[in-house]
DNA sequence: TTGATATCATTTGCATACGAATGAATTTCC
DNA sequence: GGAAATTCATTCGTATGCAAATGATATCAA
């Protein structure tokens, strides 16, 4: 090898700083990946409600009802996305809307009697969907990457 | 503690498979939060590019020239998807497109100099963000975390 | 060689997801 | 009490993300 191949290996040590990043390792692209499957075990398990949607009704079967805004909160959507899944489970009849009393603001969210029937229905197959997702890890395993990914969450 | 209400727990303990499903603790609704602040974390260091569009440009760094179907395999996109993404990175000049010589179904996608630039000059930062993304872990735990999560991809 | 299959891309429809702007109602604070 | 700030909800615009249907081209197999 010659002095100037040396050299400019070193040069290119020094400026090329996106030299060997790879897409495929970084923990934002993974983590869409592992997303995205879980998404899919959902779907095919649950095939007429998405996660989101389910989301709403066990937030709403655990605290009754809440505001849409609070509620959003609870599941992690704003404003703007929580209303479209609102209005999409009005549509189906799972859930019912009315005005608070005191506060004019507030639009409550609650479960319909269909609403809380479909929930209950539910949540077994959304225990197996985590069973499914969580399937490639052992059981120690599990502990541990549930413990670091709410660190991350 | 009357005899009717140890009947009703009774009952209660039977029927519901539901009783304690806390989700906030299921690994699609952390994974989504997870991702969620992944994203978040993103919109701050890199705001003119989305992450699915930084990919679809590292990616292309990577391999060069491909077919945008191949593109959408090796960035986890489907047809539909990886179609709109390609089409705003055409529209900013970041890649090109043109049609396969033998192959006439396929659409070639390549970068731009400029986009070729661009990608150069948001390695370094998107490095920033898999370092911000992991900052609540010590180094240990992401060596963990990356494994298990892979296994979950 | 041609008929069946498969592949590549596009389009449509639906469902998140979020920033920004807006309006209505409430709370805070001077 | 009233102006300023905050909160709740809605709307708009943009960007994934995927299923399903469609059209064009290519490949396979009888």
């Amino acid at each position: 090898m010659s002095g100037e191949d040396n050299l400019l290996k070193l040069v290119e040590a020094e400026e090329a700083d996106g030299q060997d990043y790879l897409l495929q390792e970084q923990v934002g692209f993974i983590l869409r990946k592992a997303h995205q499957r879980h998404v899919s075990i959902f779907a095919a398990r649950i095939g007429d409600l998405t996660p989101p949607q389910f989301a709403a009704l066990a937030k709403l079967r655990d605290v009754g009802e809440t505001s849409q805004n609070q509620l959003g909160t609870l599941i992690a959507m704003d404003a703007a996305t929580v209303k479209g899944v609102i209005d999409r489970l009005k549509a189906r009849g799972l859930v019912e809307l009315s005005r608070h009393e005191v506060d004019k603001r507030r639009l409550l969210v609650n479960l319909t009697t269909e609403g809380r029937d479909a929930i209950e229905r539910l949540i077994p197959l959304a225990r197996e969907i985590t069973q499914e997702t969580l399937a490639p890890l052992t059981n120690k395993e599990i502990t541990t990457f549930m413990r670091l990914l709410a660190k991350l969450a």
